[in-house]
DNA sequence: GAATCCACCGAAATCGTTTTCGGTTGACTC
DNA sequence: GAGTCAACCGAAAACGATTTCGGTGGATTC
């Protein structure tokens, strides 16, 4: 491409400016200002005049004049943490689309940032709130002790996590109700005859897990069965850990019939796992997801999964984190979602049944 | 939660500034955002001076101040539709974790926004821009007809695009060399003694798609097989299409043993239809994909795929929209990367060869 | 010893808004 | 016909940084 063209590729663009508006309608730059706002002490015929030269010029606030002027940023911050799955979850991509998208119907903006190590993560909000690019953030995978939120609580920046943590009656989160969820996993299995479930459980750092952990052993319990660590594998949320679990869960000899995993992913794991051992699913054994991601729809056999929804948490939680930044009425500051099981072609009846 | 309790979820921050830090060491506000911005005209003395009791103040330059003073954003627009696949496609949602990763690396921002009816989003990418939001925009799935780059063209908004456009001479674009990967591909199976091939396309609304078609038909000159309209199958990159694809070209009685499918995701949704079907994959039919994408490799059974790396992609985008909106010497405004093939197991030898 | 120059720092303007606080008008009262 | 009260609008300050343009003092020069 010769220097030309490349230069063409930078064009620079004269924005339009309130002086120049108010000086084109003959008004001064707060009467303008007012009148784009619609303040009640501008007349309707001069609110018409300027709203009509203003667009004739194309002008547009920038939103970095006012926010300077207004102190807020109308941006909410989301990082991620590029070492962790962060995006590459097909759960947390969903969820992340989602909030964009319902802080867009709130005007607000989202600021992604990635961190690549961990020790920079703490500073990394820090910066962003000093800085002012954002008023509050949104954190995701909360962990059991989670850094980020004592930090955070310290200085008084808003955010809302998405997941409890062990000090969850101090902040603001929306989460799903996880423990019922694998709780009623364990007893749908269990009402297919299964009698040996195992669990390939998720990232014990992250808090939901031990809310999942809970959630597999009341179940056990409302089915009337014991629980045997020789049926649990430690996963951590990845597919990989799924393949890894079913394999080793199988060869322990411990005789289990179905797989409860922490998540979808896990899940899917699990069964290319199954289906590279020559184990047929559901014939021979069930596995069972959580998260309800879309693929799990697709994948082969399609997956029997504990869904909430994406959209939804989304939409709370741009909603809560609205109301925490905003001076609005104090909304619902921690709210439990619950999780539906969509059964698919992954689980069946205990084959020794 | 209290209203007590609720207020203090909403603690007010107080930010030092400029002026109480001059004022703390003594100095006018000039001297020391030269100090903190390490210009030589400041004793080295006075600038340890100046950092130390900022630093002790935990001072901070608010951005917004110092971007209406400078008139840049040091913020990369991403626009995702929520209608569209968007964020949920496995490839899109790693670029764009990588990409965020990139930009970090860069000192740039990444806005995030989400559009929820097709007809407005013009009209976001004009007010992001126009608002002073973003410095420039990174574009994804770009379109035959791309509305949005005639657009950001006529005004001189910098912009890339992560793929090429019917226009792409004219504007910067990183893309996978799609043809010469789906030429290979075919040939990869023609090696393996298919003679029936069939293909499952994308969207034929993305350029890429009309790429990825003229590969496969390239590829099939090459092994000397004569394309065949009943070979392929309209899809649109989703795992639905691939389930339907597969069974429509089963049915149809073409005769086909492989199946190239545009992604991915369509591959894994053709798989699993197979799978439903009692079809084994690979032993009777052989799938393969286009992208990389994690999933791919654990799904069962593990993709064939066209890889390239996302983080690359990423990368090079970062470079490329920081020399456009940069005053940086032209940078390369246009690469083409290369995709590789990755021999899993979802693709053997021909059943009748 | 006056002139020159450099190193270092400060006053004021600037970016583009919004807010505060008045200041005009004209109509309306008594 | 002076006073009151709305209704409208403008001047100036403010937000918090950076940039421009000088201004000081001391060292250096001739």
């Amino acid at each position: 491409m010769s220097g030309k063209a490349a230069d063409a590729l930078k064009g620079k663009v004269k924005r339009a400016t309130l002086a120049e508006v108010a000086n084109a309608v003959g008004l001064a730059k707060p009467t303008v200002s007012r009148a784009l706002n619609d303040y009640p002490d501008i007349s309707e015929e001069t609110k018409r005049r300027v709203r009509e030269t203003a667009a004739a010029m194309g002008y547009v606030a920038s939103s970095r004049a006012r926010q300077l002027q207004k102190g807020a940023t109308d941006a909410i911050g989301l990082v991620i943490s590029s070492a962790s799955v962060g995006l590459q979850s097909a759960y947390q991509s969903e969820f992340t689309s989602a909030l964009a998208a319902a802080l867009d119907g709130h005007g607000l903006d989202l600021l992604l940032h990635s961190v690549a190590d961990p020790v920079s993560e703490i500073d990394t909000y820090n910066r962003l709130f000093q800085q002012g690019k954002v008023d509050g953030f949104v954190l995701m995978r909360t962990r059991c002790d989670d850094e980020r939120i004592r930090f955070l609580t310290e200085r008084g920046v808003p955010f809302v996590t998405q997941g409890r943590t062990a000090d969850s009656a101090n902040h603001a989160w929306i989460d799903i109700d996880s423990q019922k969820a694998f709780s009623d996993a364990v007893s749908f299995l269990a009402g297919k005859g299964h009698r040996r479930i195992a669990y390939i459980a998720g990232d014990p750092t992250i808090y939901s897990s031990t809310l999942r952990d809970a959630g597999y052993r009341e179940g056990l319990e409302r089915a009337g069965l014991t629980f045997d660590p020789e049926l649990v594998f430690p996963g951590d949320f990845s597919a990989a850990s799924g393949r890894l679990g079913l394999k080793r869960l199988l060869d322990s000899g411990a005789g289990a019939t179905a797989f409860l995993c922490a998540n979808d992913a896990t899940a899917m794991g699990a069964i290319s796992q199954a289906v590279e051992l020559g184990i047929d699913v559901p014939s021979e054994i069930s596995v069972m997801g959580y998260d309800g991601v879309r693929m799990a729809e697709m994948f082969s056999p399609p997956l029997t999964t504990l869904s909430h929804s994406a959209a939804e948490c989304g939409e709370r939680i741009a909603s809560m984190i609205v109301g925490l930044v905003g001076s609005d009425a104090p909304t619902d500051h921690q709210v439990l979602l619950p999780a539906h099981i969509i059964e698919r072609r992954s689980t069946g009846m205990a084959a020794n049944v």
